[in-house]
RNA sequence: CGGGGUGUGGCGCAGCUUGGUCAGCGCGCAUGCUUUGGGAGCAUGAGGUCGGCGGUUCAAAUCCGCCCACCCCGACCA
């Protein structure tokens, strides 16, 4: 690659909308532009690591066992309909219709055409188990689109589904996904950890979320400090201490004139916020219900949604207080809380001599129990862990993290094959519905992980396995003839022995070739300058820790090449 | 969708409170000369419906209304 031939528009100064250093990177750095909200662009380097990426993932995949194919990214209405997802889907899913009014839907994810696929031209426990994937777009309108590559609206996943006869097979195949997602991430340069996840839209029952730490991820997992334990916090359960315990006294009404939140009510009763019951009211698929949680808490509106069966609810806004004036915004309490339902987090089961809402104007009841005062319906955990509480398999505690979550994957089970019959005949010629599972990977959003992992104030530091390419030249002062000549011949050198070399053919000046070079991030960078005239050496400069080293051509090649070796089957052959 | 914010040449911004003498700065871009180990210097030049529509006014980037786009914070996901 030729930089004066290639586009690759650098900013010198970063894009005030972008806030994430990927994000600031990729555009900086000519890697990305922005078409609207959540929607962008690859410019040539761009699609260079998008391709590299691509690469280690199909060789990875194929290596397990899965082959690669194309699915459409337009779907038909009927498809969605049987797995009864263009319902559930909802506005998250971009929708058309073609010249006849007929519905399409732009992929969000593909089990339903790959379901159709299957089921109609494989039928026998011979040609099982399956194991199909793809690498295309993906659509989703997202709520917010955020971060550039982060959370787009039209985003680059690779998806495999398997098919197997039972439910063994399901997880063999379910495991070699697994582990190759590890040597995934892992030759991409990141560290990673796998978490247990919620399934969500895509259902199943056993899934594992591939996080990459960083501190611009969104999302927040829990990990033990002594065991393996490691779970998305919409997950992540906590062992509770026992409850609270009253000295048995009688109920009593105090007034709390003015005091509504658990802070105030609690300092005016010298309660700490555990000996008090939060009382969250809840419109849940337009009904109201009343979740207890201790005072010092928080919902976790995923877990609840499992309680609840549905994500079909919201917080009391202040239409609803208005609606049912029973409940008296901050007064609320479930002592004489009838005709409603109740849902308590399992850390408030037996609890006693605690505080709440008096369900009258500016009064608080004391000395309340569980089981005595009052009764719920159902305990379960709907609180979020958090730093320090104890982890659930073992003695140890949870810390939190924060992460990207780079890939997922699922047991679907028999969700999608029931429902769209997906069947196979076994040895004895029965029917048997095919086991699933589904693996994503966000190829795009892996790229800007990378960054996120790889980067300094001054740029972009890629690992050699994904790197646009691994070496970059740069003759100082190109009309210098001898340096120029140098420069083309060492280009040529690297490129004919099958390296991706970056020449920097610009007549710019030092600083601005080197400020170009750190913002690029090619892992390697061969400067040819005032060493050159003097003595006929270069510099041989890596990137990740700035330091140099003058030898000779013939040196700085076999060291390359040393350092090169392992990556050679990586190489993209299309210098040009 | 709720809350906060921003829209002025390719990028970063000033101007808006107090309407006119306000379309400006830095970078980038083009041409020429000099320069070339950390974002060079000088000279000349091109480039803007001031997000859009409407209103107020003798006069609007500036005041008012509506709309649009984008960013950030919250509920979703690879």
């Amino acid at each position: 690659m030729r930089q004066s031939r290639t586009f690759i528009p650098t900013l010198r100064e970063s894009p005030a909308d972008a806030e994430i250093a990927s994000h600031r990177l990729l555009l900086r750095a000519g890697y990305l532009r922005r078409v609207a909200s959540g929607i962008y662009e690859f410019l040539p380097l761009g699609v260079r690591v998008l391709r590299k990426i691509s690469g280690i993932i199909r060789e990875e995949m194929n290596a397990a066992g899965a082959q690669e194919i194309m699915l459409p990214v337009l779907q038909p209405r009927e498809l969605w309909e049987e797995s009864g997802r263009w319902a559930k889907y909802g506005p998250e899913m971009m929708r058309l219709k073609d010249r006849a009014e007929r519905d399409f839907g732009l992929g969000p994810t593909h089990e339903e055409v790959i379901t159709d696929l299957v089921r109609s031209n494989v039928s026998s426990y011979r040609e099982l188990p399956m194991n199909l994937y793809q690498i295309g777009s993906k659509f989703r309108d997202e709520i917010r689109p955020r971060f550039g590559l982060m959370r787009a609206r039209e985003f680059i996943m690779k998806d495999a589904y398997s098919f197997d006869r039972d439910e063994e097979g399901m997880r063999e195949s379910y495991r070699g996904m697994y582990e190759a997602y590890g040597r995934i991430f892992s030759r991409c340069g990141c560290t990673w950890r796998a978490v247990e996840a919620a399934t969500g839209l895509i259902g199943g029952d056993v899934s594992h979320e591939f996080m990459v730490p960083a501190a611009a991820g969104e999302d927040c997992i829990a990990l033990c400090d002594r065991c393996s334990y490691a779970a998305n916090l919409d997950l992540a359960a906590y062992r509770r201490g026992e409850p609270p315990q009253g000295e048995g006294k009688d109920v009593e009404a105090v007034r709390t004139p003015d005091r509504r939140t658990i802070g105030e009510v609690g300092e005016f009763l010298g309660l700490q916020p555990e000996r008090m019951i939060k009382c969250l009211m809840y419109l849940v698929e337009g009904r109201p219900v009343a979740v207890l949680i201790p005072g010092d808490r928080e919902a976790n509106e995923a877990k609840l949604a499992r309680v609840f069966a549905s994500d079909e609810f919201r917080l009391f806004r202040e239409e609803d207080w208005k609606k049912y004036p029973t409940y008296l915004q901050g007064f609320v309490g479930p002592v004489g809380l009838d005709g409603v339902e109740v849902v308590a987090d399992i850390s408030l089961q037996g609890a006693g001599g605690m505080a709440c809402g008096a369900n009258r104007e500016d009064y608080h009841l004391v000395n309340v129990e569980e089981g005595r005062d009052f009764c719920v319906g159902r305990f379960a955990d709907i609180t979020n862990a958090r730093e320090g509480d104890a982890c659930p398999r073992c003695e140890g505690r949870l810390r939190m993290e924060t992460g990207i979550e780079v890939g997922q994957v699922f047991q679907l089970g028999l969700k999608y094959s029931q429902a769209m019959r997906c069947y196979y005949h076994d040895e004895e010629g029965v029917s048997r519905p095919m086991y699933m599972g589904c693996y994503g990977i966000g190829v795009t959003r892996l790229m800007a992980a990378v960054v996120e992992q790889h980067h300094d104030e001054r740029g972009i530091i890629w690992p050699l396995s994904v790197a646009p390419a691994q070496l970059h030249v740069i003759p100082l002062d190109f009309q210098k003839e001898n340096r120029r000549r140098a420069a083309e011949e060492l280009y040529e050198t690297f490129v004919q022995r099958g390296w991706e070399v970056l020449l920097d053919d610009r007549e710019e000046s030092a600083g601005v070739k080197f400020a170009d070079a750190d913002l690029l991030g090619m892992p390697f960078r061969l400067v040819i300058g005032r060493g050159y005239d003097e003595d006929g050496t270069v510099e041989l400069q890596e990137r990740a820790t700035g330091q140099g080293a003058r030898m000779d051509a013939e040196d700085a090649l076999a060291r390359l090449e040393e350092s090169f070796r392992s990556f050679r089957n990586l190489a993209a052959r299309d210098d040009a």
